[in-house]
DNA sequence: CGACACCTTGAAGAGGTTCAAGAAATGTGG
DNA sequence: CCACATTTCTTGAACCTCTTCAAGGTGTCG
């Protein structure tokens, strides 16, 4: 169902009243087929280790629908009514929050595993965008029967607290990037954080595929786009980084670890 | 109990095993004094409306312990074990995030009405530290009391995930302001942050006494204190604030929304 | 193949930081 | 209760990082 994963979702900066955003919704296959959790090769990173066939099968339950978003298209924007949480199968997402005058910020980059809707709760109504970077697909679970089964299912229960505490924890440390650190340490710090997760996944430990582009990632950092690629420039010519485009490689990830930690000292 | 208001807590940058802070306990007063929630003049601010009598006595038998906090001394610390979420009955907290190498970050600044511990619940251990800014009480709210009585009652359940997911939301408008803001614009927007949390506790609309110093301001909007003892300066030259050490007085209230409102295209 | 989006790089400029000094307020101990 | 030590705040000047503006290169998609 869904991960406590070190990195997840969010929200904020309200304005109501938007249209339903693009809508590719499909049942969930019959049992026959078997779709569902029980078979869903993300179980293990999304959801409480330990549950009895029994609590999973009523988890199973609450997984209503599976929805496809397309690259760029959003799965749901600023001012939409709330009602599920999106568990990502597959594909990648971006969510940023805009204000009324046009400022705009990336609050977060979601991949498999990761939940994202948390920010609509509190107002019964989304305070941001999720916006596809690629072709996707998401668990659609409604949030009335997660609440409904989180009363029953204890482990279900917990869970759910950690996720969101845990994307509360994500933010504390993007907080922390954004307040005191340099370029070439936000940078270093990104590339780490998208790179383990990833290896979480299976996926390698050294190279990744951006799926965003150097102005997304500049607005996530609070960075210009220009200043993104000129810091990966000069963590190429310090041999730490190979980029080929979207492409990197990190070659020496020890001295990527360096430039967080030996900041000089104050702050 | 406890407050889903516009500004609550947070915590990151993991690190386990220290000693207790600071212990005040006393028990709550017995039925006599009723000193419990269905007295308490925060109530409206922080529960969910319309309970029933009998829901609000379960309610209140959550609430174990009061705890008094001296100013300058912390109400939990990074990697305490986490066995409670705290309501803030009176005073000012500040939250903050520290890494291994010394990195700083202030995450959050907490009054009266709202809640914070929430970092502790993924880990089991804080992730940040809560100090008190001024003398402070909180209740003291054991977690897994919290989590049993929400199973039994719906209000409550929905009230505590409302409350997550307003945090989530206050921080990714840090993340809008520390991503794409100025110096004015962040100082505007924290002054008129704290007005309007003071105000609806009953406070001025247009006066403020600050309970922190200008480096703590500093560290959670991003800046140097130089920076903002010299942005409070130029907010007073433009006749917009008065600043008399920590008692600030705002003179022109639109003049300060102005500064937030009208910054330049792009970004 | 041409249009468009995305990325890179240079040069000039602005905003914020750093370093330093001094003033104001607060707390402490005699 | 006053004097002194300490903390906090303000302000100036030099510096540095990042931004802005501009141009050109690369890649992608219809």
């Amino acid at each position: 169902m869904f991960e406590v994963n070190s990195n997840v979702v969010g929200a904020a900066a309200g304005k109501h009243g938007e249209a339903a955003s693009d809508i590719k919704l499909q049942p969930v296959q019959p049992a026959a087929l078997k779709l569902a959790c029980s078979n869903c090769n993300l179980l293990e990173l999304c959801m409480p280790l330990g549950l009895k066939t029994e609590e999973l099968d009523k988890i199973e339950a609450v997984v209503a629908l599976r929805r496809k978003v397309k690259r760029g298209s959003r799965l749901y924007g600023n001012g939409e009514k709330f009602t599920s949480l999106f568990a990502i199968r597959t594909g990648f997402f971006k969510t940023c929050v805009t204000t009324e005058d046009g400022r705009n910020q990336v609050t977060g980059f979601q991949m498999a595993g990761e939940v994202i809707g948390l920010d609509g709760i509190v107002q019964d109504h989304h305070t941001c965008d999720a916006v596809a970077l690629e072709d996707a697909e998401v668990c659609v679970m409604p949030f009335d029967r997660i609440e409904e089964l989180s009363r029953e299912v204890v482990s279900l229960q917990r869970h759910v607290h950690k996720i969101m505490s845990r994307e509360i924890v994500r933010e504390h440390g993007v907080l922390l990037l954004l307040g005191s650190m340099r370029a070439e340490e936000r940078l270093a710090a990104f590339l780490l954080n998208l790179v383990q997760r990833l290896h979480a996944r299976g996926f390698s430990q050294s190279e990744l595929l951006l799926r965003m582009t150097r102005e997304e990632i500049g607005s996530y950092l609070g960075l210009k786009l220009e200043t993104v690629s000129r810091t990966f420039s000069k963590l190429v010519e310090d041999g730490i980084v190979e980029v080929r485009q979207r492409h990197i490689r990190i070659v020496d990830s020890a001295a990527l670890k360096l430039i967080i930690n030996s900041h000089t000292p104050s702050c």
